[in-house]
RNA sequence: GCUAUCAGCCGGGUUAUCGUUCUCUAAUUUAUUAGGGGAAGGAAAGUCCGGACAGCACAGAGCAACACACCGGUUAACAACCGGCUUCGGAAUGUUUAGUGGAGACACUAACCAUGGCGAAAGAGACAGGGCCACAGAAAAUUACCGCUCCUCUCUUGACAUACUUCGACAAGCUCAGUAUGACAAGAGAGGAGUAAGGGUGAAAACGUGAGGUAAGAGCUCACGGGUUUUUGCAGUAAUGCAUCAAUCGGGUAAACCUUGUGUGCUGUAAUGCCACGUAAACCGGCGUUUGAGGGCGGCUCGUCCGAUGCCGAAGGGUAGGCAGCAAGAUUGUAACAGUAAUGUUGCAGCCAGAUAAAUGAUAACCGGGUGUUUGACCUUUAGCUUGGUUACACAAACACUUACAGAAUCCGGCUUACAGGCUGAUAGAUUUU
RNA sequence: GGCCUCGUAGUACAAUGGAUAGUAUAAGAGUUUCCGAAGCUCCAGAUUCAAGUUCGAUUCUUGACGAGGCCA
């Protein structure tokens, strides 16, 4: 993983635990960055270094189609801008779980779900470090 | 070729880069890599019907409840499908009649009738029963308010007949006048009976029109026409149709109750079975142990089975992971045969999604389809250009816009709803060309 | 995925198939008051949508749309 630049995102990356998602809902802190709500918590039931999950409320998006559409696009986003965060992460020992929801009332379109990500991540990236730091 | 209706079918493609899931093969560092293969619809949707399958007694009885309802067929089954019957709607066509225009041929308009492509029907019963029908109207279903007619009684008036004379014009009689009685006519009032023609209100008014008849009227009778039921004959498997005989005509509502016939046990793949992890058989209240609490997931009753470290209530604790179910089947494609068709039988070939916070995608370019505009195009005038008109048909180019509805969750058969656009067929109509 | 329930003024609820769909409250106007509240008077406002049955549907039937609940 280190040495050539894959942009993956298998079963492993994917949270999928319900365990682990009512524990996100339920003690995880949480920021927000317009359209998205993220939830982040660091957790050592996960195997892998970050796991993440998608969603969308159904009562802004009434057809499936429309939600599925979303979900795929910020899957798409992320999947090509997660690596650094994926490698700070490993080098740091610790376990990541974050999860990202849409509220945003509108289909947007692909660039928009980029730029956005981008800033989700990046202030990831912050927050691990800041972590890190303390613990160290 | 065009328009309309109906039925059936299809519902984008190629390339590049990055990626998801299942599976097979190989390699090893045992969870990765490389290669091959598969991966969303006609509605996957709504969950409206019907099944398969599973559990509850190899699912029992009665009531209740629910569903269905012309006939025949198809099917695993159905409220589905196919074919037919009946009723209704109806584009259009034709005959006749009337009106208008016209010298005429004829044209247009309206009405009746006939035919009628096609479409719709929750299409048993209102002679089993009760219920309801606002407002208006006499009356909303064996009813009678007004009116019409007859009879009886009373009163008034009129003229007639008979009898009588207290008084009067004149002595008597007659006449006039008066009184009483009788029957008659007319009018008024009361009572009884008949009547359903008239009442113009309403969504709906007692088969319709005409004639006879009658005290007045009435299907009371007759003629023509209409509806319902029924006998017989013919055609048809049947619904039904045609003819015929007889009876009958007293509204609507069953998508309000109900009646008749037929059918349905209930719950649903989060069913169900197995494995793993974990906790608490805490405490309190009530019931019960052969004199039976309670349960067997349906509303009630019965029957039957299970049933004691038990059951119920209250208050808590723990887990919410995996495997099977779960992808070879009322299966898909194709051909032949049978059948009007739905559909069935046989042969050949194929294996075709299996996720679980939920895969099947993202970006870019090009091509294809559709619509619109413009220019060529066509027409007129002209020697030609400009100008003007037409874009009805065919073709070409450019530009712009658009390319739908929508995402499997156990699986099938239907129904319903959404859908850019395209293709095919049938029927009807108008028109052009040959 | 499966199984159910319900749609009436802004809100909470009524209404035998039948007159202008009612009550409370909120909103608006007026009155009262030095001003406001309360009170009083008045006014506007709705049957989720579309078909069907019926002379006539909030009510009955069907379909669509929307809202809510339950399951191991």
């Amino acid at each position: 993983m280190e040495t050539k630049q894959r942009y993956t995102f298998k079963k492993d990356e994917k949270l999928k635990s319900r365990k682990t998602i009512e524990q996100l809902f339920k003690d995880g802190r949480s920021f927000s960055n317009f359209p998205f709500r993220v939830l982040w918590k660091f957790t050592e039931t996960v195997k892998a270094p970050l796991q993440t999950g998608f969603a969308v409320s159904s009562k802004h998006f009434k057809k499936a189609v429309d939600r599925n559409r979303i979900k795929r696009l910020m899957r798409e986003a992320y999947r090509l801008q997660k690596n650094e965060l994926q490698i700070q992460l490993t080098q740091g020992q610790k376990q990541l779980a974050v999860f990202i929801i849409y509220v945003g009332n509108e289909l947007p379109d692909y660039d928009f779900i980029v730029e956005k990500t981008g800033h989700v991540l990046t202030r990831l990236i912050k927050i691990t470090n800041e972590n890190l730091a303390a613990n160290t």
